[in-house]
DNA sequence: GCTTGTGCAAATGTCAGACATTTAATAGAC
DNA sequence: GTCTATTAAATGTCTGACATTTGCACAAGC
């Protein structure tokens, strides 16, 4: 692979270090394939060496990438990848085209762990918690439907999520909701939305924040999962 | 604060970085502080400005400090460090005093999650994933009581925990555990060992074990809970 | 008096070049 | 053939100069 079929250069270390981490996340390379010179990606975008350096230096941080002095750069296996480091979180909004077995994987995590933070919530959410609950659900319904507010509606779904994650008023699950941001826009923007699965789901929303407005942790337990169930068949995944 | 309090300087700027981040781990500078300059910062430490930027940029990455040019280097609020950052995990390892408040979060995070993990390892733990769990329990066992083998005592209950993490056979939850050993090592440090509350503790290990064994996901969940139950105990917090 | 502008100082950000260090391959001696 | 010295190539480091941003002081003008 080299760097031809790549975007151009914007400008700003950050940008480069982007383009690179999103081709790496395509998996325009494989494991174990030497990712190119520093001097050759300098060149290529016409960009200082020290800029290629900086940008390099996050992608390793983040797992994406092993150097050593004298023998070169190579790109690490998806399982080295640090998949809850801020910046992948960075990286991966606005990426369609996730790997599958990716989706899948985190779709796993949520659901094992939304049941878990909407239980917490709904024992310890505050009435900002709720408000911001119910301004999410609102933005739902009223972007519901129509096909040129699907992104709106897209926001609105992952604000929802992060506001339950919010109210569990724990500082580590509160970090989780901000670091799966894009993978829950990821899995969004890749569920298909008729408007019946669509009235389905916007049914099933309402129960998460109706239990967790009345305290009730096993029904709120219960509404998470089956949010998800409703965004596993939209994905496509077999439903355990 | 100044610099004069910290431990003299190794070498590398991965040894620099640590050591600015333990302090302010530790809570050295409060929130809205300034952090000393790079020159000050390079001449304290006798190394070149380079080693102190590339230190620098790591903290700033792990949301520990915030840099703007003209104006300086500000500490940020506890609220906006990234906790599951792998350099985060990296620096607290060994770091004993934790702020207290931290450890009660990580604690409640805890003690939500790994029922759910303990749940999915009954489900998906494969015959070398009981390995794992057997040969650290077993680890535990024969260093329960001595007072020499203490430290080692932790490290096979980091690796019982570690073991159950990947267990669950899912990416996230599998990052979830390695970034949250330096933690569980902590707060293993900081819990009470007196020979009967270890003898417990071993026997709600055990139980972890056989539910796993025995692919009982409910007995496992509850096993997990009360492996926390005594964690709380020995830490002093109070048991919900 | 209040605002606005101008200049200066101080801090971080960037660049370019030389050099150091590590690694792998290669040529040569035996 | 095998071991060793050399060489080339890649990343790592240092240094000095310069760019850019910010905050402050001070003065001009309404």
């Amino acid at each position: 692979m080299t760097l031809d079929a790549l975007p151009p250069h914007q400008g700003g270390a950050e940008h480069l270090a982007r383009l690179l981490a999103q081709a790496l996340l395509a998996g325009h390379w494989q494991p174990g394939d030497t990712f190119p010179r520093e001097l050759d990606i300098s060149r290529h975008f016409a960009v200082s060496r020290n800029q290629v350096r900086n940008a390099l230096t996050s992608l390793t941080a983040a797992g994406l990438l092993e150097r050593t002095a004298g023998r070169g750069t190579l790109v690490r296996e998806i399982g080295d990848w640090h998949l809850l480091d801020p910046l992948m979180s960075e990286w991966m909004t606005g990426l369609v085209n996730l790997d599958p077995q990716l989706v899948r994987e985190i779709y796993a995590f949520r659901y094992s762990a939304e049941p878990v933070v909407a239980g917490l919530a709904a024992l310890a959410a505050q009435a900002e918690d709720i408000d911001q609950l119910e301004n999410a659900f609102a933005g739902m319904q009223s972007t519901a439907g129509s096909v040129d507010s699907r992104a709106e509606h897209a926001e609105y779904d992952v604000a929802f999520h992060d506001a339950a994650y919010r109210a569990s008023h724990n500082l580590v699950w509160r970090q989780m909701g901000h670091l799966l941001r894009p993978s829950i826009m990821a899995l969004v923007h890749r569920s298909q939305h008729r408007t019946d699965t669509l009235d389905d789901s916007l049914a099933r929303h309402r129960q998460v924040l109706e239990a967790i407005r009345n305290r009730d942790v096993n029904a709120a337990e219960n509404a998470a999962r089956e949010v998800l169930r409703r965004t596993a068949t939209d994905l496509g995944i077999v439903s355990q």
